[in-house]
DNA sequence: TTTTGTGAACTAGTTCACAGCT
DNA sequence: AGCTGTGAACTAGTTCACAAAA
């Protein structure tokens, strides 16, 4: 069995054999904002039916995604809002404040370096990068510094930065990339278009708006050969 | 045997009798693009196996895929890249222009209404829509005009919008989610944060960059207990 | 009684292996 | 010979059903 002692009356992390999915990465995120509403709201326990119910998935869902790191539920009762939080914060590494960097000062990556939504979770953007000697030494309305990409590394180092998002056009992508990896930064989220190669090791997550709005128009044409 | 009669040489497109993935239609999408470069660099055909090396996928996938929609690969040769091209533009909708509303004006509305790979790809923007006074009737940068939320409905109908994406901060999103389907509107792409409801037939794609950024953060911190 | 945690059953998605065209 | 199209085998992910705990 996989249960070790309890040392105490709530937390029961647990050590993690089974490699966990992405798919269910992405689900604690989406319960722990979830749990932070709920906190808010003052609401102490919840149960995994309750949640499901916000969402639409289902109960065991939940109940698995949240085992593979432990047994940190009640029975007879569900899951203690603020504990439950503190815990996946924890798991997604989220308590020791992750650093970020916006490769592209054009208008995605200034609209991103100002994004309310990512300073409030444990993120923080340290710095802009571009090539633009016109832009090198501006900031972003919300105070982003913009650097030299030629000082990527230096800066990297200097300012802890972990994660480096991908905002340059298409044709400078895969150079980009490439300057990420080699300062050492292991995680990667894109917006440019395009498969780009990344040695193991590294994560590269894409969020391609073309791919997306392409499978939103074949959701639209499929519709109308139904109807 | 679902195999039609030959019409001619090189299209059999098909009934399409079983639901598509989600899945499929992304990476239709990215072997769309793919063909786009192969076209504009003169490559006349290409075989599953080579299009699979680019991506990191393997070969029977993409012919998987291909396969749904018709017959369109030639043994002993492969697939047509103009052909193949116009097939899956054709699949995805794209052939007839898809019109797009962006929903809120600020950073990131204001960035996306501008972005350059849509037009590109079948894709126009025809109207950004806002609440706040001093911002209706501005246009952004790239010239598309800011309209009064108010009158969305009269605008979806003038303009033939058919997608709408979500760039609002999160405490209004689900109103203007309701406002965009009580509209008519089938199709949405969601950058708010937050889980919303929408009712059956309308699709709601979400990108949420903070469910990413998580995502990452907790590959970080699993790749540091591994190593 | 309520609700978790989890093995077992099921479903969806991917990869393999090869027959069948060209 | 080369490469597609596809049933069969496999793998991953989800849902079910229920024992065990509060």
């Amino acid at each position: 069995m996989t249960r070790e002692n309890k040392l105490g009356p709530e937390a029961r992390p647990r050590a993690l054999a089974e490699p966990v999915s992405e798919l269910t990465t992405n689900r604690l995120s989406v319960y722990l904002r979830s749990l932070g509403a709920l906190d808010a709201a003052g609401v102490r326990t919840i149960s995994s039916q309750a949640l499901a119910e916000q969402f639409h998935l289902n109960a065991p869902q939940i109940r698995k995604d949240l085992a593979y790191f432990g047994e940190f539920g009640v029975r007879g009762i569900g899951y203690y809002v603020k504990d439950l939080r503190r815990h996946l914060r924890q798991i997604l590494g989220l308590d020791r404040g992750v650093r970020v960097a916006i490769m592209g000062a054009g208008n995605l990556g200034l609209a991103l370096a100002d994004y309310p939504g990512f300073r409030d979770d444990g993120f923080e953007i340290v710095a802009l990068f571009d090539t633009l000697k016109e832009k090198i030494g501006r900031r972003s309305r919300g105070g982003v510094l913009i650097h030299d990409i030629r000082n990527f590394k230096k800066t990297v180092k200097r300012e802890g930065i972990e994660v480096a998002v991908i905002a340059v056009p298409a044709a400078g992508a895969q150079a980009v990339v490439n300057t990420v990896v080699g300062a050492g930064v292991k995680a990667i989220l894109n917006f440019s278009p395009g498969a780009f190669k990344v040695p193991p090791g590294v994560k590269l997550k894409n969020m391609d708006l073309t791919v997306s709005l392409e499978s939103l128009s074949f959701f639209l044409v499929q519709g109308e050969a139904d109807a």
